[in-house]
DNA sequence: CTTAAACTCTATAGTCACTATAGAGTCAAG
DNA sequence: CTTGACTCTATAGTGACTATAGAGTTTAAG
């Protein structure tokens, strides 16, 4: 199969899959006599498995080690372990952040009723002084 | 003052401030003899506004625009708020994602007992199959 | 007065995971 | 035999910086 019928098969863009390849995610596959990428159906499984590690936010990187990691199968998996448990807690860190983020953006927003003017305006007096408090 | 000075009291790089200046937040200032960048207090002000903004997430075209809205101080503020509001709703969708997200992590996580061979990983096989599922 | 260190300048490339584009070539159907 | 759909490579853009090279300026010490 060609490449846009990989593409189609496993919902990327044609762009993203020559991109793996060049990130090496994807091993350079036969081409046609005229020049064409020519895909079977292990490449459909790599694709979908990548497309998988992506949806759960692992790096390219990430990925790349865990492909490696599957092709010695006889290694131990407590690398896979520690990179998952690192990436859990990238997430809720994260997440902790955004939460907090979330909660200044609130404060910030009660500041302002609507209706007045830019120079009586909460929100910028209280972007102005470095910690937001509510008014 | 000269840049490194600025830097020094607004605690960002002296690339952050050449990079705002660029992206036109910040006003391009007098040069001395030397072509060096003067700055005054008042630049100590805007680029900690500019900072506080940042540390809320919000993108720079998104604090040209609050910095534009500052310099006509009777205009209306609703644009501030719908702003915020959209920004807001920005940080709770990428809050929720990420939960989703950390719970998808964790039940991969649990697939896996330290102290197999990658053979027997369940990580990689639940990545391999499309929906993430304990084994 | 000289020299060395510390600072500043511009311009450019790199980060990440793509997306978009240009310009050229290939292939199948009508 | 031409049209349209597809593919190819190479390059630039995204966002908000960070890092680097190579040159010029200023300040302090010797």
């Amino acid at each position: 199969m060609k490449i846009g019928e990989l593409a189609k098969r496993t919902d990327c863009s044609v762009q993203t899959i020559r991109h793996y390849e060049k990130e090496q995610l994807i091993a350079s596959v036969e081409r046609s006599e005229g020049n064409f990428r020519l895909y079977d159906e292990a490449a459909v499984e790599q694709l979908l498995f990548i497309k998988h590690c992506r949806s759960l936010d692992l790096s390219l990187p990430e990925i790349r080690q865990l492909l490696g990691l599957s092709r010695s199968p006889s290694a131990q998996c407590d690398d896979v372990n520690r990179m998952i448990d690192a990436h859990i807690d990238q997430v809720e860190a994260r997440i902790q952040e955004l939460t907090k983020l979330n909660e200044q953006l609130r404060m910030l927003r009660r500041s302002c009723s609507n209706r007045r003017t830019v120079e009586q305006c909460g929100i910028l007096r209280n972007l102005s002084a470095t910690p937001v408090s509510s008014v």
